[in-house]
DNA sequence: TCAAAAGTGTTAGATTTACACCCATGA
DNA sequence: TCATGGGTGTAAATCTAACACTTTTGA
């Protein structure tokens, strides 16, 4: 009984999966999620919870479950039925150094390589679902610092939707919904002319309730 | 590791639930969902395929996977991990002796007992999951038979959504999709009138594909 | 001065919703 | 003949999609 995480950042407008290599066998050196076991006296989510953790160091993670997966051959050992779940972290808040020592790095969804058992499937069901989730609820925020500008926002959603989207209907949608606040604040790093910093605020979202982008 | 199965069929204008009293301790005699082992030499897939066979007589039944549940506390006894399925089938498919074989009964769904560990919340899971997916794929002709009217169609999304529907949007709706085809046939059992029965082509649905309502 | 990203409204078309009456029949 | 469920169309409102130019500023 396993816990596979797929954990999702947003860099250099694509969205990207944390992968590394397989540290035991069987499958030792393949691109592989990175899992756990579950323990005897932990729950599936603790388990997700704790895997995510020893991996990233950061807590109270946004993590969904995919489902379960349970081939009989799927693991070439012996029979291992794994619980994949899904996680939403802004790649600027991961140490690096935790990165290094695990020996995972972030890869493009578009180009990912072959993973390990089925993997592939783990993570194309998970983007399947966190694409819907972010079309009804304001879970996007998740994988942006806290302050963002409006471009940055599009070009997540249009990463993970994996279409272009309109600037100026985007915009329009977003000025409607009063919980995505404009700050004063600017951001000169992508333009010279500096774009206004936006921010989430979940107080206001849980008032007034209604997310659709 | 188990397998629980959340069987939906639509009768009397209701969505019913598949539930039965437990016949193994702990909880013996609470009422439950039927479910079953996952054997070692078999899929998740496999051993919910086994366990709707074995509770109904019927193959190739409709099934989808709701989510893995396993809270630590969840069975008194020992610890059990289950994968939760969910199933549809035509309640008058279902054989009568079967059914009082397995001491099972259908029980509406807005009606339902508390159910034994976490299974009420598998089944909310389960009817969320199904509602979404009855909206943009025609699975709900599973509870139904081959011929149905347009108002028992009706009648069951307006059951599964839980809200009512406008008849003449709704026909409307109907009419754009050429793969629900109208027959000669006439039904006179629900009216003294009588309505057309129809039917849904599947053939012509993966030509032509897009459903919604 | 010019390249590059930020910002801003309008309009046509499509979709959705609301709504009321006649039809056919068996009892 | 009448009660019951079957069947049908239109118009207003809302939502969606397409589309192009001006602004700011650092290099």
């Amino acid at each position: 009984m396993s816990v596979d995480c797929i954990i999702f950042g947003f860099d250099e407008g694509k969205l990207k999966v944390l992968v590394g290599r397989r540290q035991m066998d069987p499958g030792r050196g393949e691109w592989s999620l990175y899992g756990g076991f579950v323990a005897a006296d932990e729950s599936l989510d603790d388990a997700a919870e704790r895997t995510l953790q020893d991996l990233t160091g950061m807590k109270k993670i946004f993590m969904r479950q995919v489902g379960a997966f349970g081939r009989v051959d799927r693991d070439p050992g012996e029979r291992v039925i794994s619980i994949a779940y899904y996680a939403l972290i802004n790649v600027k808040d991961y140490s690096e150094k935790l990165r290094a020592e695990h020996q995972v790095e972030w890869v493009s969804i578009n180009e990912l390589p072959r993973l390990y058992s089925d993997h592939n499937e783990m993570v194309q069901k998970a983007w399947r679902m966190m694409k819907q989730k972010m079309r009804t609820e304001p879970i996007g925020f998740r994988l942006l610092p806290s302050l963002f500008t409006l471009t940055q926002l599009q070009r997540l959603y249009e990463a993970v939707g994996g279409e272009l989207i309109d600037k100026r209907n985007f915009r329009k949608r977003i000025k409607d919904m009063d919980f995505i606040e404009k700050t004063e604040l600017i951001d000169k790093t992508t333009s010279k002319r500096g774009a206004y910093l936006y921010r989430f605020n979940n107080r206001v979202y849980n008032e007034d309730s209604n997310f659709k982008l």
